[in-house]
DNA sequence: AATCGCAGGAAATCGTATCA
DNA sequence: TGATACGATTTCCTGCGATT
């Protein structure tokens, strides 16, 4: 039994179709049928049952195959942990953001990875955090950019920037007449939130007073998008790192923003990746152009 | 260098469906 | 019912790499 084996195997159930099979993996159908022969009798099972009326995969042969996509996925990673052995900048990064950061920074760099790491290709998956953080540890991930620190000993991290946190609010409201603005400011509105699961709502609660707390627990949003709308429509007061900003919300949707004061009213953004991820230089090349297409808003040091 | 095993291709063959 | 088309299998041969 071969790897090549394996790839026939899982083109014919792909294909329903030997000749089909065979021209996808670039053999003649003639030997494709061979080889399957073969493996059927070296296993000792049918893998395919073939009639007039096409073909079909056995539930012995079902069961292999799920095995086969494993092990000939499990090659082309192997290939490509070989070639970016070779040339670490160059092959796939799957990259992990969490939903308050994907929109906002992806555009910010996207374009320069493709300009400045011509051989890198980047693979995009937003999620939330503890997703994220199980997807860094099975591998499924590289690297991803989080808010919170690595706590897993598997993990590290390379520490991107710090953003502040900004108050929205109508237009017109008594904290519009402030200069600077803090929790303590925000007196009998209702602090819209995102739902649990989203670090941003923790990180939000951590400077929020225990009466700002309590309210609101039916409102489950989760986007920042959602919580602005609401806010122009009334419903209270959200939170917004700053890089999640932009002028276009606070002239359309008539509202306000104040950078908080408080103390602790910030966060700070990680890449985090495997220790043993063996393409570090490929992470810290992703870091530096990330930090170049930040605005001046957030803090890199 | 000789030998062996194996993958793969070409051609022949077989089985079945379709159609006149 | 025979001709034809299509898809899968069988047989035979070639080329290549590993082993001795």
């Amino acid at each position: 039994m071969t790897l090549r084996d394996l790839e026939y195997i899982c083109a014919v159930a792909d294909f329903k179709h030997f000749g089909k099979a065979a021209e996808a993996c670039f053999v003649s159908q003639p030997t494709l049928s061979g080889q399957i022969k073969k493996l059927e009798e070296q296993l000792g099972v049918i893998l395919f049952e073939r009639s007039h009326k096409g073909i079909r995969v056995t539930d012995t042969g079902k069961e292999i195959i799920t095995i086969a996509r494993e092990a000939t996925d499990a090659a082309r990673r192997i290939k490509s942990v070989a070639a970016a052995a070779q040339d670490p900048l160059a092959g796939t990064i799957s990259l992990g953001l969490i939903p308050t950061v994907a929109p906002y920074l992806i555009p910010r760099f996207v374009r320069n990875i493709q300009s400045e790491l011509k051989n890198l290709s980047v693979n995009y998956r937003e999620d939330i955090t503890d997703r994220l953080i199980e997807a860094l540890i099975s591998g499924e991930l590289d690297v991803a950019v989080l808010a919170t620190p690595p706590e897993d000993e598997s993990l590290t991290a390379i520490e991107l920037y710090s953003e502040p946190f900004w108050l929205i609010f109508p237009k017109g409201h008594i904290l519009d007449s402030s200069e600077t603005v803090s929790m303590t400011d925000v007196k009998d509105e209702d602090v819209l939130l995102l739902t649990e699961g989203h670090c941003f709502r923790d990180q939000a609660l951590s400077i929020c007073r225990p009466p700002q707390k309590r309210r609101r627990q039916s409102l489950r949003a989760t986007s920042l998008e959602t919580l602005i709308n609401l806010v122009a429509s009334g419903q209270g007061v959200t939170l917004v790192p700053a890089l999640a900003m932009r002028g276009g919300w606070t002239h359309d949707l008539d509202l306000s923003s104040r950078e908080l004061s408080d103390k602790g009213a910030a966060r700070q953004i990680y890449l985090t990746y495997r220790k043993q991820f063996p393409r570090v230089k490929a992470v810290r090349a992703l870091a530096d152009i990330i930090r170049k297409g930040l605005p001046e808003s957030v803090k890199t040091e």
